[in-house]
DNA sequence: CAGATCGCCGAGAGCGCTCTCACAGCGTTC
DNA sequence: GAACGCTGTGAGAGCGCTCTCGGCGATCTG
């Protein structure tokens, strides 16, 4: 409640400790080249003022922010429905304060924010961005780019095979896929469908591409699109039933999906896994751990996605500047998936 | 990969429009007192060379940030295990951009990040801060409140009827359970019990506080405390059914408790709601709808929280500058709380 | 129609910091 | 013992903006 306590500046510092500003400045900064009593002195009279330095003005002269943006876009749709974003937000957020960067959140929702995005990040606030964006055609990216913003994507940018120089994290979704189709298969089931999410989403377009990639074009049939969402779940699993009564397997895009398939199931009077073995994908813990029974599934490590997503913009932003240059120019990174076993497969 | 094109200033604006730097600053902060003909050529001006104002600047001269910072502490423990937090996001990043200003993440875990998250606040980064902090003893309420910067808190901070002035939001969530009784006594329960969450937090405290508004204090053995995990209301709910085999309702903390409860009935073969009448507390849809039957719970509007803790705060720092006083002085918020009767009771 | 008033605009100071540059002090070299 | 390097420190400019203040033409008053 004490209204405003004028703060000190470096002035009022470098005044206690009896030397000039600049010498202040250095030692705040690392303290290079400044002799140990000055360092000393100078270190107690911060102390006994409480001096913060001010970001503007140091911002204002080195163009650098110490802040990074993180941009999630369309956050109905999907993204909180699910720990998704929390977790990787968890991740960004460790490796930030690690390097003493702020997180700046943007959350979007429709055009008008976009171009709200572009203006922010063009406006050189932030030194570099982090990107969520779960659809083929949004135009947030290219926005982006355009604006000139060192930027990592979270999740493959479905533009990025074709342009070069996209950064990106994503999970081996395909990988993924395989690898639980593989285990259903291993079960001995020879009729495994597949539910997939919206096609225009990559991470839904590569699980498919790992289904095809084991089991073949075979029977089309045996796929049926769907949306990630538990409604989407019930329909294709109804459709699924109706076509193909004898289906044995099924892989889900995701948890939720997975967890609308398995009320169908039930209601339909298939025992799961004995009849119908089920297997998703995210390990969304708070589902799959609720479904009956617990649910089969593909688990990413998201908060390691976020993690080095952090890492590799910190990097790029480092190499801007003056750092070893030892590291090279960093690369796009996917990260493994782990099958966790549990009772619906 | 336009290497840092650079940013036009105001300089070069006035230069461009033939005016004085001093006039292009007043259209652009919102053009009162300068007339029609100038202020379309400075506009013009800063559309052709695309003119973004240098925040770092700006915050040096007005001591404005136009950022919010929001604090969330010890994000392990519960925060991402549902969609609460990212909800009250949502709704703090809606009345914030809507007001032109950024919000600054800050997630802390443990105590040498409150350290850090103080500094952070003291050092006069952000305008404000909406801070989560769940726990009685948690000290960074203490903190930040030494840090004297303006706060909301989410969530009714344990030691705030005593000391005055704290400002926060909150749902009713004594009146939320008190309603969630009410109606299972309205179905004719009689042995109603309560697993309670942590009740070194204020929500659990305050949902217990309801409880027993409705049954008194009866029958102690009714309440077992409880953690808001699925894990704890497992274990609660067999401790139940063995000390009291009678009981034929459960109004559990949260919904992550429910589930736990449900599944526990389901395993000792009681019916639910037929023997046992259940309800949860929070309305995590992933998981109410999920639950089998699916699951009556409370639902509180945590967007709206999210919201309307943006817009105190906001509120409260126009309140410092020069706007209308009019509003008076915002006070905290109780939000109502509603019934979503689904199967479970 | 003279004088007071008002509205609009430009000049200039200064926010708190970093960074370059000059310079002081010291040790080294021939 | 003079010339030369160092290293450590201080002086000062300037980052891009806001905001006060004073000037000047236009309007109002008596």
């Amino acid at each position: 409640m004490t209204d405003t306590a004028p703060r000190p500046t470096l002035e009022a510092v470098a005044a206690r400790a009896g030397v000039s500003r600049a010498t202040v400045s250095r030692v705040v900064n690392g303290g290079d080249g400044v002799r140990e009593p000055l360092v000393a002195r100078v270190r107690r009279a911060v102390e006994e003022l409480g001096y913060v330095p001010n970001q503007a003005a140091r911002s204002l002269v080195t163009k650098r922010h110490d802040a990074v943006a993180v941009v999630i876009a369309e956050p109905e749709t999907r993204v909180f429905a699910d720990p998704f974003f929390a977790l990787q937000l968890r991740g960004i957020s460790k490796e930030l304060t690690a390097h003493d960067n702020q997180l700046v959140l943007l959350l979007t929702e429709g055009r008008d924010d976009h171009a709200r995005v572009g203006r922010y990040l063009a406006g050189g606030h932030v030194d570099g961005a982090l990107v969520f964006s779960l659809h083929l055609d949004d135009p947030l990216p290219g926005l982006i780019q355009h604006a000139g913003v060192p930027t990592v994507f979270g999740g493959r940018p479905g533009w990025s095979d074709g342009r070069g120089g996209a950064l990106y994290v994503d999970s081996d979704n395909r990988g993924g896929a395989r690898e639980a189709v593989r285990h259903l298969a291993a079960l001995g089931r020879t009729r495994i469908a597949h539910i997939t999410g919206p096609l225009d989403q990559t991470s839904a377009a590569d699980r498919l591409d790992g289904f095809r990639d084991v089991m073949g074009d075979s029977d089309p049939g045996l796929v049926v699109e769907s949306d990630f969402t538990p409604a989407g779940g019930e329909r294709a699993m109804r459709e699924l039933l109706d076509r193909h009564p004898d289906v044995d397997a099924v892989f889900a895009a995701n948890d939720l999906t997975a967890a609308g398939a398995l009320r169908v199931l039930r209601e339909r009077g298939r025992r799961v896994p004995e009849d119908v073995a089920v297997i998703g994908f995210d390990d969304m813990v708070p589902v799959a751990e609720q479904t009956d029974p617990p649910l089969t599934t593909v688990r990413q490590d998201i908060e390691e996605m976020g993690r080095l997503m952090a890492r590799l913009l910190l990097r790029r932003l480092g190499d801007k500047g003056a750092e070893a240059g030892g590291a090279g120019t960093p690369s796009s990174v996917v990260l493994p998936t782990t099958l966790v076993r549990r009772a619906s497969a």
